[in-house]
RNA sequence: GCGGGUGUAGUUCAAUGGUAGAACGCCAGCUUCCCAAGCUGGACACGAGGGUUCGAUUCCCUUCACCCGCUCCA
């Protein structure tokens, strides 16, 4: 085994040991391509997408957010071009059942022939959809079908016309959305980073035709901000032009922000100039204009779009294969040890302080432990911890990725120096160091640190 | 989907055709306890189903899941 490969195990293990991810279904044997976030990764999780939700449409002026049904319409992805594209034909083995690709057969005199047992009765190619449906209503029939979404982007699409409506905006704007989308993927790989049921953070981006190149350029400079600020370093993301014979038939241009995972450098995020495509076709199909009146220009056209698209799931593995980390410490008596530790950037942090009396069996000590917990909690997450020793209990919250430690102790009651009265002591995750704080002045010195 | 590999406690490992062990972790208690200290006590495992057998965690079959390579990734 590499040491990548041991590196990610390591991560699977203490993600699995710590509570941020689980096997899905796992107490019936698992369910292929799908996984649960516990609670450390699912405050992981939702800190990746509030940031997001943020700096994408809080912050600005031209983006707002929208969250669409996940049930689809199947004339939907008709339409965008999924029910007939987002598929492989697919053939079938009479011989032995195995379902295989048909553009991948092997030839013998000029016969396909099946790559499993050699046989040459095979069904004919049919396609087989990757995306997930379903029957809605009681009647099971061909007009009961509806679709999982595959991609969140269609909901946007679709809904174009009411948020143009109702938000005001003029373009340049964006409609932004976070949610699950599902993709039946023959071959789901590398732990959550490619699974059936994921989570995107998608915005559209509308613009006029003759600004949707300058607007791709602008976008991939924000996404890579995006990743820098979140904690990940820039050396470690690469952006990838797709090559032209890569790339979607309706994209004037696309940009992979990738990262180095330890199986490989693999897609963040795509950011696509998907022109007027996905418009031009809905509007088609429905019969219902999407097109836009400039009032200053008196034109009417159908707005471009540029989309960045990222991976929630994907981008939480990345700033936990980013942030674990070992390192050997050595203390007085010159025992070694093997510290775990998780270095998240604050922001990011599931747990922001843990909370910790020295001692749990003196009334004083926990009274303001517990003073302090509930001072800081309406501002960050906390997590009080009284068992075990003081250096256990460290070493818990390294695992977790909690950037700092508050402990109170026998100087914070006074009892040593009275200049010590009310002040703990902060402990910093990273370095182990150390300092002395008055309690009234935990939050305003956390606070900016984890916000 | 194909080929190969692996499934034993929360984790990492061990042993065994006949009562499944350990370490660390976890829980409770004691200890003025600042970097997984110590002592005492405790809970928790053979992925699932079938077969062979007096008896299967162990052998066989099937299945599920995970890992690696290939493939795939609108």
């Amino acid at each position: 085994m590499n040491p990548d490969q041991q590196r990610m195990e390591k991560i699977v293990s203490l993600c699995k040991r710590r509570g941020f991810i689980f096997q899905a279904s796992e107490i019936y044997g698992g369910l292929n391509g799908c996984w649960d976030y516990g609670p450390l990764g699912v405050e992981l999780k939702r800190n990746v997408k509030d940031y997001w939700w943020r700096v994408m449409v809080r912050e600005r002026d031209d983006v707002v957010g929208m969250d669409g049904s996940i049930l689809t319409h199947r004339a939907v992805l008709k339409a965008s071009g999924h029910e007939e594209t987002f598929s492989d034909p697919m053939v079938d083995c009479r011989t032995c059942k195995a379902r295989l690709r048909a553009d991948q057969l092997p030839e013998k005199n000029g016969v396909k022939q099946c790559p499993n047992c050699g046989g040459k009765d095979l069904t004919e190619a049919r396609p087989f959809n990757l995306m997930f449906s379903t029957q809605m209503g009681a009647s099971a029939d061909e007009n009961s079908v509806a679709y999982l979404r595959p991609e969140t982007a269609q909901s946007i699409f679709v809904q174009f016309k009411n948020v143009l409506d109702t938000s005001r905006k003029k373009l340049p704007f964006g409609i932004a959305q976070i949610g699950k989308a599902f993709r039946n993927e023959i071959n789901p790989r590398n732990y959550i980073f490619r699974s059936r049921e994921f989570e995107q953070m998608e915005l559209e981006y509308f613009c006029r035709p003759e600004q949707g190149m300058e607007l791709l350029e602008y976008w991939k400079e924000e996404r890579l901000k995006f990743y820098e600020n979140i904690g990940l370093p820039r050396e470690k993301l690469h952006v990838l032009t797709v090559p032209d014979a890569d790339r979607a038939f309706y994209s004037k241009g696309t940009y992979d922000i990738e990262y180095d995972f330890p199986f490989g450098r693999q897609e963040l995020e795509g950011v696509a100039y998907r022109t007027d495509y996905d418009l031009k076709q809905h509007q088609e199909a429905s019969g219902k204009p999407l097109d836009y009146f400039d009032e200053e220009t008196k034109q009417r056209f159908i707005p471009h779009v540029v989309e960045p698209s990222a991976g929630v799931d994907r981008t939480v593995l990345a700033l936990l294969c980013n942030a674990y980390d070992e390192e050997t410490v050595t203390d007085e008596k010159g025992k070694s040890e093997t510290r775990i530790v998780l270095r998240f950037h604050p922001l990011m942090a599931p747990i922001k302080v843990g909370v910790f009396p020295l001692l749990k069996n003196t009334a004083l000590l926990v009274t303001k432990a517990r003073e302090i917990q509930a001072a800081l909690r309406p501002h960050m997450n906390v997590f009080y911890d009284e068992t075990g020793a003081i250096g256990r209990r460290y070493r818990r919250q390294d695992e977790a990725g909690t950037p700092f430690g508050i402990t109170v102790d026998f100087e914070t009651l006074g009892e040593k120096d009275a200049a010590l009265l009310d002040t703990v002591t902060l402990r910093h995750r990273d370095s182990m160091k150390q300092e002395r704080v008055k309690i009234g002045e935990l939050l305003n010195l956390l606070l900016p640190l984890v916000q």
